[in-house]
DNA sequence: TATTGTTATACTCTATAACTATA
DNA sequence: TATAGTTATAGAGTATAACAATA
């Protein structure tokens, strides 16, 4: 089915990390190149057109994109968590989108310490509108694969993610 | 083969942004959203190895490895296109690795704008015991792949290359 | 003692733009 | 005019560490 590590595609002759040409016996080494070539070239595009088209980053994108799953809130660490950066991250990112009026945060009683932080109606719409173009985004992407390989992908991703996961802890 | 969208394997509960539950309508995106995950999950133990085990970065590992392949040399602007970032940036890798005797710059007398880079016998030696390590990093990782999973992973990436790359233009 | 969140700070990475010297 | 390389600068993104309030 696949053509075991064959080049299934011809790949145009434009240059990228993975072109410095590698023999056969480094295939680890060439499958973690592609994947980050494609990894880049992809975030790059959308953090280009968050900014250009919504005036926003990465961070706060998927910072605005927990809190919509999440329709009580959630606490700064939390986020911290789930994004995988520090607090002191999720504090700045915060302060931005609440001066905006896209977040507020909300003090809880049972413990004085913590904050939750929520979307605002606002925070909501402008949000959606933005989810919607970034999905258009990715299946514009995505779309161009075969269901096999689509479907590969997410399998063999999936495994992968459990060896890697570890490591962040 | 591969059970199409299902979760092959079970994930331990550990938060990461493919978590905020998403129905199996967006299925593009979660494929998204968790191969986004695995990368920078990778790339930062090897960023934070290449610092604590090497005093270096990614960056400049990775100009390194391109002139490494390139025994003649590369001018600078080959090497922006590759490594697909600016001219400026180039400039500044390539200074820091001068200083430290790793590269050098030779004029080439048929266009004086040029110059080309290349590896010195430090570099090389430097370089390659930096390499070895690196590419057993990735082996560690990878290797616990399936032999179908790699494969399918390989040619599913270079299908999504093909989509991705036109973005770079 | 440990945790929540804040603040201050520093570094990496990258892009943009103005510049020079060639071509 | 266009290209090769340099310089300066700005901003995103992230980490570390010190701190106050609370648990």
């Amino acid at each position: 089915m696949n053509e075991t590590t064959s080049l299934t595609f011809a790949m145009p002759d434009m240059p990228d990390l993975e072109s410095s040409a590698l023999p056969d016996d480094h295939l680890d080494l060439r499958l973690w190149l592609r994947m980050l070539t494609c990894c880049n070239l992809i975030e790059s595009e959308i953090r280009s057109r968050l900014r250009t088209e919504y005036n926003t980053t990465l961070p706060r994108f998927d910072l605005m994109a927990q809190l919509l799953r999440a329709p009580a809130g959630m606490k700064m660490s939390d986020l911290s968590r789930r994004m995988m950066v520090t607090n002191g991250n999720i504090t700045g990112i915060t302060d931005q989108l609440e001066k905006e009026g896209l977040v507020e945060r909300t003090k809880v009683a049972s413990d004085r310490r913590s904050s939750v932080v929520k979307l605002t109606a606002k925070g909501k719409r402008v949000f959606r509108k933005m989810a919607q173009a970034h999905e258009q985004w990715i299946q514009s992407l995505f779309g161009g694969l075969s269901d096999d390989s689509r479907n590969a992908l997410f399998d063999a991703l999936a495994e992968l993610k459990a060896v890697a996961r570890p490591l962040a802890s």
